[in-house]
Parts: C-alpha cells; structure tokens; sequence
DNA sequence: CCAATTAGTGTCATTACAACAATAAATATA
DNA sequence: TATATTTATTGTTGTAATGACACTAATTGG
C-alpha cells in the first residue's frame, strides 16, 4: 500500500511525524561558451555564507514540477524551459535541523536569457563555472551537483539536450563546442558534420555570421523531429539513472 | 537553499504544513521463464480491495534507500538484493487523504527466493505477470509500474541487470530467454553466444543439466568484471531516466 | 596578392553487427 | 541402431557506423 491503512473516519494526517520536502534545481547555463551552475549564498545557519543550490519548500498545493519550477523563475525569472527530474535525496542527516529530503530537479536555461534576482533570503545569486565551483558546497549539494553533472554528461550521448544550452539560432561549431566542454574531449569536425547533418535536426536559417574568417552558416533546431529526446549518440559509454549517478565525475 | 531559513533558535519545525513520504517498491522477479511483479492487495479506503504496489511510511531515523528495503524484506522476508530508485511521484492528489508524496524504488528478487507472507494491512498478497497486471491499480500505481518496467527494459540494454533476476547457476539460453521476452523479440542464437562470451561476464561452473538433449553448460555471473553496471549493449534504442519514463510501454 | 582564419567536404580503411547457414555433441525414443 | 531433438558452436557475408585525416572554400587584414 502507498500510504496510511485508516479509514475516512478514523485517518488523521497529524498523527503522524513527518519529514519536510523540498525542491533543489540545479540550473545550467552556457556564458562565454563555458558551461555555469547557479548557486546562492545562505543567509542564515545552517551552512551560514556557504554557497547551495537553489531551492524551497514544496507547497501543499502545487505538484513537484511545478515547485521546481516555481524555484527556478523566483531564482532566474525563467518560464517554460527544459527541467527534469534528477534523484531524491533522503539521508537522515543532511540536514542539522530536521529530517529533509529533496527531491532535486536539473534545469537547462538557454545562453540568452538569464537575469538574476537576489532573495531576501539570500546574499548572493551568482553562476559559477562548473569547474570552478566553491567547495565545498552547502549540506549534501556536492553530491546532487555531481549527480547532475553526470546526467547532463549522460544524457548529451544519446538526446539533443545540448540544444536547450544555445540560442535560438547557432552554428555547428558552436554546438560542437557545448560537447566537447561537456565530454572533456576533443571531437573530429568532420565527423562532427556528417553526424549531426544526417540526424535531420538541423533546419538551416539562411542566416550568415560574418567573423574574421569565412561566414558561418547558422541553424535552428528543429523540435518536430526526435521531439526533445532520444535522437543520436556520440561514444559508446553510458551511465546513468539510479545507482551509477555518481561515478567519474572529475573531469569536468 | 535546501530548506528553511531559521537561525538555531527560531527554528521549529512544527510551523509548516508537511505532506507525508512513502516508499513504494515495485519487485520484480521471474517465475516459470516469466516476468512478474509483487503486488498487494487494500484491506482498506481509499480503493478497498485494490491491488497496489508495496510500500509504507518512511521512518524519521532511516534513510529512502533503508525504508525501501525495509519494506522489501517485509514482504518477501528478501534481503540483500539489487535495488535502485526510480522516480518520486508527488501530484498534489495522487491520495485523496492528505498529500502524500512516494518515492519509487524499484527491485530485483533471483528466481530461486521468493516467500511471501501476508501483512495483516492487506487481505492479499500475490506475484502477477506483468503481462496480466489486474486494472486498475491502486492511486497512480498503473504509471509507477509502467515506469518501472520502462527503467528496466532500458537497463538490460547496457547493463548486466539481467543476472539478478537468474538463479546462481544457469545457462546462456536462460539469460536470452530474459531479454528475449523484456524486450519482446527474438534475438539471433549464434550472435547472443558471442556476445555474451565475449563480454567475459561469464564463469563457467563445470556443471551440466541434463535433459533431452545435449547437456546444457551452467554458468555463474562473475560479479567482480563490470561490478554490476554497464557491461554490454544490445540492440541500439535508449530511452530512459527521465522525462523519457512513461514511452513505449505498450508491448510488455 | 598572400597569409591567416574559420568553415565545411571527401575519402578510406577498420570495426561492429545482424542475418543466415552449417555443424557438432549429447541424449531420448521409436 | 537409427532418427529426432536440443544445446552449443563456428563460419560467412553484406551493410552500416565510425574514426583518422586530408582537402577545399570563403572571407578579412595586411
């Protein structure tokens, strides 16, 4: 059974002690072609000036995504992007105060729209480099941000997630880039190409950037197709989900 | 921030409105060649007489992980096996008592353990195929166990999932048996034995059963190669974690 | 006009793999 | 004893994916 065995009459939610719930969103951005988190500096104990991943109370109302989300534009005044869930945290002692357990969201926000707003609750909202994160972070946020970095790593193999990082319009190099940050490893461009123009998920824009050298041409993604997931794969290897969020992370 | 913002001494915990936090189980084990799931049966409101999957409150002093095996154990007296979170199903009125948000792990059960004993908070306590699942099922249970069954399939292709749900000892035409009929379709006798072979998962026992035929060669799955994760792949598609978790699920 | 720079294409050999065929080893049973 | 049956293997072959690398293209700045 999920849940309680009473009957209408007798059943009495307040009898029972209970942990509090929260949502923890770790956001990701693209600034300068470099791959950022948000954090934000508590205000108060515990963990009193450390730098945490953004995140509040679920309200009795309102479902997890949408407390997620909810977080995630009180933080970057942001609608309607990519969020998902990640994994749930439940230790008994993360936090000092009381039994916390956190359902904990990624998010990928689009290099061109962010602007931060700082809380009344916080000192500081700021987007760290991912490699050059404070350590270490507030309560178990360590563990839930590598945890995020390897789903992110994961999932670039084998959906078009990298899109959700760029612009609306971008060029292949760019996008070349955001794997190659992300992997920690140096594509072959001509591979690059071929691949992503035959996965038909490019839709060419006509749009020329003039820089120092010859023009690139710029692309839209196109959503119809692979419809946000699932669409191609670059390497062989693959974890993720469950019990293996937590391995080889240090690259990055 | 994960939580609340108090200082030590204003803190109390009691001034929020909480929801309630289940654990709910989805075991999974393989009678007669053939996929089941642990299900029970509601003694109780809301959906009297319902079959559901197992679960329970989550204590204060345990971990999610702790309480998932906890309830594992109390209702197949099965300790020790392959569990792993799955997903956390929190809409708003999933239970029509109070907000109550689950945690979903899902869990391996080998062939050669099971016992069952009914818990005197249910009438009914039964393996199912999952090809005949009684619907439907208890509060959103349908899309707990739709999800779970979309996790495992997906596992198998890239991990070595599959020697959970076999007995110590067996033969390479039982593991095809496993993934021939999670993923619904034949596949080529000649390629699995290379394949499996050549993945050096293997140890060969020395044992043979005999039958009608030639004896079959029993094996035993090295645990110390691929250490439980990510071994080998079959077949190309991959969906999983997620927003991907409830696609596809049709054909099992 | 030439160097530098960024963009983009072509080729080729290797590998992985799926489909299919053939055969070998053992036993049961007619 | 012969034959069917089942497990256990080993080819063979064509296709598709992939990695390495060389080559061509378009533009700007001197």
């Amino acid at each position: 059974m999920t849940d309680m065995e009473e009957t209408a009459e007798t059943y009495d939610p307040s009898r029972y002690e209970r942990p509090s719930v929260t949502v923890d969103v770790v956001i990701f951005t693209l600034i300068d072609r470099e791959l950022h988190v948000l954090l934000v500096r508590r205000k108060r104990w515990p963990f009193e000036g450390y730098w945490a991943i953004p995140g509040g109370f679920v309200q009795m109302h309102e479902s997890l995504e949408e407390a997620a989300r909810r977080e995630l534009e009180e933080e970057t005044g942001v609608r309607d992007i990519y969020i998902e869930q990640l994994y749930t945290f439940g230790d008994p002692d993360r936090d000092p105060r009381t039994r916390v357990i956190s359902v904990a969201y990624f998010a990928l926000v689009r290099a061109d729209r962010q602007r931060l707003r700082v809380s009344d609750e916080n000192l500081d909202v700021r987007w760290f480099p991912v490699r050059a994160v404070p350590s270490p972070l507030a309560f178990d946020h360590d563990r839930i941000l590598a945890t995020a970095l390897a789903r992110l790593r994961s999932k670039l193999e084998y959906t078009t997630l990298a899109f959700e990082l760029l612009p609306e319009v971008f060029s292949i190099l760019e996008l070349k880039h955001i794997y190659e940050q992300i992997f920690g490893e140096k594509l072959d461009k001509g591979n690059f190409y071929r691949k992503i123009k035959d996965a038909g998920v490019l839709e060419e824009t006509g749009l020329l950037r003039e820089g120092r050298g010859r023009p690139t041409r710029l692309y839209r993604f196109r959503r119809d197709r692979g419809d946000g997931q699932f669409v191609f794969r670059w390497r062989e290897a693959r974890i993720d989900a469950g019990e293996s969020q937590e391995r080889d992370l240090s690259s990055l």
